[in-house]
RNA sequence: GGAGCUGUGGUGUAGAGGCCUAACAUGCCAGCCUGUCACGCUGGAGACCGCGGGUUCGAAUCCCGUCAGCUCCGCCA
């Protein structure tokens, strides 16, 4: 018969290392693991703090009972222990342990909870197939590794509430159900009960209420936001995330930046320990593009692109001449001590860069004073040598070069600088390298819509000197936009913030909005702005994606307690699932077809 | 919407037309064991090979479809 103990706990498993031999402590938690030698039982338990040796021996003082409740412990079994801290004798401390030079001698058992056995090990490091985690990701989060990145999280948030605290930044709650808004990603939608046929949105970001914030006065807001994003998942990217969402007023775009990086320094030294070098370095969108084929290039190494159009265009060699009469581009890259690649290896780079939609990949091995290639027939003994000294190849390596339209070079090259520079081993994976992307283009022109739309979002404001273009030449104004990258992530992106109606109507225009539509989507953002708002801007940061880099994880679910599949659902919960009829009644929705496919049951539900 | 990879006892894998009445490890159950710490030893239970169809005398294995997970493109700041 269970029965309460007086008592769960004086002591976590870690803490009995700082206490005098002898003392008696009590203990909670869970059996990691049993090793029954017949007369004498350990088990090892397990707590949030770590794991300690319990010894059951009826030789020192373990009672019969206690013995023999000890012989039907299991794996994960939750009990309660009590006894003297003994000093480990010698030969039989264990080094691998933190607590291997104590163990507890145990007077007093109680089993708590009985456990089935668990699907998995509840240990570091195992190799389980990440469904199967997710199915029971409570046991999951069991494991130590899980726990440290639940911690590491919280730390990130404490130090980040810190930081903001002291310069006077104020948190505020914005709604959940919100207004669905044109521009951006896909909403989720809520259907209302009380008004028929009318829906909420999810936030995408908490944009225009903290806008709505500056003109309220608040002057410095942030926020951990929840957002929501109805789009497809990657490893990086998760419907439901969590963004740190920051807005102030009065300061210039160069003392925002500073303070943010300011707020990275104290966060990186606070939770881990690192020193970040600020200021950050500054890249124009232009020249990442050019030279790394990314907005959010990874600096941990070098690797750049260069530009082969001038040395190739006169070679007859017809994919370069074609690319370079298309008004494309010829981009080189090195791969360092790769001349050696098998036509087999070369071809999978080809492959790679052909989901990219470039058609193909050319390679130039550089041996000693020889160009091995299959196109160096089309190249004199003069350009070749340009380009290995444009490319900056030495003997050894390999030249890599791509053609074709310009965006789908950069963006396939970069990402093939970005695949070589990981499988290359190029890449400290301790070094954090941050910078900031910049002058980003305010506009970009959308050819499905056959439009304008905002590069990062309709409230940017405009670099002073180009607001003129807005109408003229739409796709020469620059943002006063920026992101912070971080490792090759885009961790954050801000804005200094249009604050008068009348630019705001002007950018609305330009994005192809009527007076009327514009009016009935964010009337009442051009009416705030009416009532004397401050200049101001802000930024938000990824919270899960800092937290992934700083933990060193794989995926965004590594660093989320709860997350979703890359198909949108919960293997726990089962979510999303189908609802009754009377749910969708009253909310006057019907719903269109059949369910395409057999809803499975929750996991905690019981399984034949 | 598209592409690729994966799916075999609880878990991780092997098996690639007949040697499969599906193997190995680990876990699980039982017994033995007084210093283990991935305890050890002995024995045992446990899978119709994701699901559906097809080819074949014969399919875990080949083909088609489908579902699920992962990664990427499109999409998304």
């Amino acid at each position: 018969m269970v029965r309460q103990p007086e008592l769960y706990r004086t002591h976590r498993a870690l803490d009995a290392l700082g206490v005098p031999p002898g003392t008696e402590v009590v203990l909670s938690g869970w059996v990691q693991r049993r090793r029954d030698l017949g007369s004498i039982i350990f088990i090892d338990l397990r707590d949030r703090s770590g794991i300690i040796q319990l010894v059951f021996d009826p030789a020192r003082g373990t009672p019969p009972e206690v013995m023999a409740e000890a012989e039907r412990l299991r794996s994960e079994y939750v009990i309660n222990a009590a006894g003297p801290v003994e000093r480990r004798a010698e030969h039989t401390v264990n080094p691998r342990l933190e607590t291997g030079t104590i163990e507890v001698l145990v007077r007093r058992l109680e089993t708590l909870n009985a456990a089935k056995h668990p699907p998995f090990y509840i240990e570091d490091d195992i190799d389980v197939d990440e469904a199967v985690r997710l199915r029971h990701r409570y046991l999951d989060l069991r494991r130590p590794q899980m726990q440290r990145m639940l911690m590491l999280r919280h730390q990130v948030t404490r130090a980040l509430r810190e930081f903001l605290d002291a310069r006077g930044f104020v948190e505020v709650e914005t709604p959940i159900l919100t207004r669905s808004t044109p521009e951006g990603a896909r909403d989720y939608l809520v259907p209302s009960r009380l008004q028929p046929g009318e829906f909420y949105a999810l936030p995408q970001s908490p944009q225009l209420f903290k806008q709505l914030l500056m003109v309220a006065g608040l002057e410095r807001y942030y926020q951990l936001a929840r957002c929501f994003r109805d789009e497809d998942l990657r490893a990086d990217r998760q419907p439901e995330f969590t963004q740190l969402d920051i807005e102030q007023s009065f300061l210039s775009l160069a003392e925002f930046q500073s303070m943010m990086e300011q707020m990275m320094q104290h966060v990186f030294r606070t939770v881990l320990g690192v020193e970040i070098p600020v200021p950050f370095q500054r890249l124009p969108y232009q020249e990442a593009m050019e030279r790394y084929g990314s907005d959010k290039p990874d600096l941990r190494f070098e690797m750049p692109l260069s530009d082969l159009a001038d040395i190739v265009r006169d070679a007859p060699f017809r994919v370069f001449q074609d690319a370079i009469a298309q008004g494309g581009v010829v981009k080189a890259l090195v791969a360092p001590g790769c001349a050696g690649w098998s036509r087999k290896q070369t071809d999978e780079l080809v492959q790679f860069v052909g989901t990219f939609g470039m058609k193909g990949l050319a390679p130039i091995a550089v041996a000693g004073e020889e160009f091995r290639s299959p196109i160096a027939k089309f190249f004199s003994p003069e350009q070749l040598s340009a380009i290995a000294g444009r490319a900056g190849a030495g003997d050894g390596d390999l030249i890599l070069i791509g053609a074709g339209p310009r965006a789908t070079v950069l963006q396939a090259m970069g990402a093939l600088r970005s695949k070589l520079g990981h499988d290359l081993g190029l890449i400290d994976p301790d070094a954090f390298r941050f910078l900031w992307v910049t002058d980003f283009p305010l506009l970009s022109y959308d050819e499905e819509e056959g439009r304008w739309v905002a590069e990062h979002h309709p409230f940017t404001m405009p670099r002073w000197e180009d607001i003129d273009k807005l109408e003229s030449d739409p796709g020469a104004v620059r943002a006063q936009a920026y992101d912070m990258v971080l490792n090759g992530f885009e961790l954050g992106g801000g804005s200094m913030r249009i604050y008068r109606r009348e630019l705001q109507e002007r950018m609305f225009q330009a994005l192809g909005f009527t007076p009327e539509e514009a009016h009935r989507q964010f009337g009442f953002l051009l009416e705030a702005f009416e009532y004397g708002t401050p200049p101001h801007g802000g930024i938000a940061f990824g919270i899960d994606r800092l937290v992934m880099i700083m933990g060193k994880g794989k995926s965004l679910r590594d660093c989320i307690a709860f997350p979703k599949t890359s198909s949108g659902t919960d293997l726990m919960t089962m979510a999303p699932s189908e609802v009754s009829p009377e749910q969708l009644e009253v909310l006057h929705l019907s719903v269109k077809g059949p369910a395409a496919k057999p809803h499975g049951t929750a996991a905690a539900a019981p399984r034949g």
